[in-house]
DNA sequence: TTGTACGCGTTATCAC
DNA sequence: GTGATAACGCGTACAA
């Protein structure tokens, strides 16, 4: 592998002059610079990453957490991740599981962006108080190096809950989330407080855990004791899915008619299935570049203040008027 | 930052002591090991990866590069990767965008995965020759430095039109994929192929771009020119369901009645739509796992054959019988 | 322009 | 056998 040191014996100069002229230095005349580009060009030399990193005690590379790759969930995020960091020449990397985490503390990354919730809230203390710059997009978690770029979980849920009331439904399945889940508890408050605030509503709420299967599950209870209509929160779509898996191939509900389901995340899915899922909506893209964004200005040593995506109720024929 | 120095220096001992003790060497007592273990962990110590990437010119991390990070396409072959490599102790970053391909030449990664057409053979040659190691998923490239697991195109698209064929089906639209593509270009040939050897059968190629939209467009083509039922083999799902959203949303066409589709890939919407869409189903998971564990042998040296991946039809109701 | 210290961990060599 | 010294990998940036 061809290094400075090569280049600099090639073309008779100290490798200092070498790293000026390849950094675009004034210090260097522009022939030198020339003519040592030249030489580096066709020795093919490339710098090698780590020692830059090593003297320069930056990456240029940020991380994205994510609790795993599955589902159609995080496409749009990343692109506006990505698109977000490649305007201000840093480099994404996508990451999963336990072992990559290793890449924070061991400064692989210049920042990090989490979104898995199997991190605990004290490792990531933890990591910040050591210095390293997070964005947290799961978690409400107050530290001068974490900055949150949060969901506006409590309009969507009232959103959802006012639709089904609004469609006069007065009993109401809420289907909740995993238990640590920030996302989670934030829309089941607000789902109590709508709730609370409007006289004559049955809720129960169900168990869940953001897949299908927990979808399924909640399907079958509430096929279980069916009397009469109801309204199903989901709360998140991809429960949505699996109570439409249930329902459609296990029992003789009708969704629109029987049960009126709606969801959260408005998934490219949620579009295909039938009758076309209620959802709330909100722009993916944008949450990622935002993200990345404040995690650039955090890096950077700018003030930031944490920040907070909008989001939409989408009409859907899963949720039908009760007359 | 605290660094191998400053526990040295606390432990009374020097520099390599703390890296042999770290490192489990049997150079250094059990007593002495434990007690500098105890004042790194006491001191949060943690390995610069780029300092032992220095020195050990490797960062045991690899990168796959996808062309975009959008569609359900990925989920289970990044898992499936992903566990293959950790099993060995490597990290996958998961990288998209002409910036990140300078991770390959500067050596952040050990290896590649390249999953992206818009890479040249050229440029993955020249990495090859210049000692990188790649597997690819998408080409047909020889070298000692690279790797194929490849889809088997041939066996899928063989499949697809026997099954079309089988049905009855005599007039058979195509919709191709990109231009550059390799896997497009094998699944069209075995389609030519077929069709050579069933006489009387009429075949029309429609160029297509493996997205939505040119599901649609080459939808909107067919159903201008409608005359009798005819089937359509969109060599990937992502274009079929383009198609019945063209079909459903803008024609009176009966999808499974005068159009009948299959798709390629048996992504998880193809078996949500309306009908099930017949597809062309394999394991990503496999895909991806078999993948890591090429590269990896040819990282440590070890003798590689080229791969394939076998593919089943899956039917569906997308494609009936023409009596 | 150049010589050189530096960033940090690894490992060969050498002395006790 | 134990442990210390120093070279090394590669690029950067300060002092000369």
């Amino acid at each position: 592998m061809v290094s400075i040191k090569d280049i600099a014996k090639k073309a008779g100069v100290a490798v200092s002059t070498v790293s000026y002229a390849l950094n675009g230095s004034d210090k260097i005349t522009e022939e030198t610079t020339a003519r040592i580009l030249a030489i580096a060009n066709e020795m093919n030399y490339v710098p090698h990453a780590a020692a830059r990193s090593l003297k320069k005690q930056q990456s240029h590379m940020i991380g994205i957490f994510l609790t795993d790759f599955g589902g159609h969930f995080y496409g749009d995020l990343l692109q506006g991740v990505k698109e977000g960091l490649n305007r201000k020449g840093f480099d994404l990397v996508v990451c999963s599981g336990r072992q990559s985490r290793r890449m924070i503390p061991e400064r692989m990354i210049d920042g990090a962006i989490i979104l898995d919730e199997t991190f605990g809230d004290e490792e990531l203390l933890e990591y910040a108080s050591r210095g390293h710059k997070l964005v947290v997009l799961d978690r409400d978690l107050d530290h001068p190096n974490i900055n949150q770029v949060l969901l506006d979980n409590k309009a969507g849920a009232s959103l959802a809950m006012e639709y089904l009331i609004d469609q006069g439904h007065d009993k109401i399945y809420v289907v909740n989330g995993p238990k640590g889940s920030f996302d989670s508890k934030q829309r089941m408050h607000a789902v109590k407080q709508a709730v609370d605030r409007t006289p004559g509503v049955t809720f129960v709420e169900l168990p869940g855990n953001f897949d299908k299967a927990a979808g399924e599950a909640a399907a079958r209870r509430i096929a279980d004791e069916y009397t009469r209509p109801a309204a199903v929160f989901c709360l998140n779509d991809e429960m949505a899915i699996g109570l439409y898996d249930y329902v459609q191939n296990n029992t003789s509900l009708i969704i629109g008619e029987h049960l009126h389901p709606i969801g959260f995340d408005n998934i490219e899915l949620s579009r295909y299935v039938q009758p076309r899922l209620a959802t709330i909506d909100y722009s993916m893209r944008k949450w990622g570049a935002l993200a990345s964004e404040q995690l650039i200005k955090l890096i950077s040593g700018q003030p930031v203040d944490h920040e907070r995506i909008y989001v939409t109720l989408v009409q859907g024929e899963s949720v039908k008027t009760i007359v």
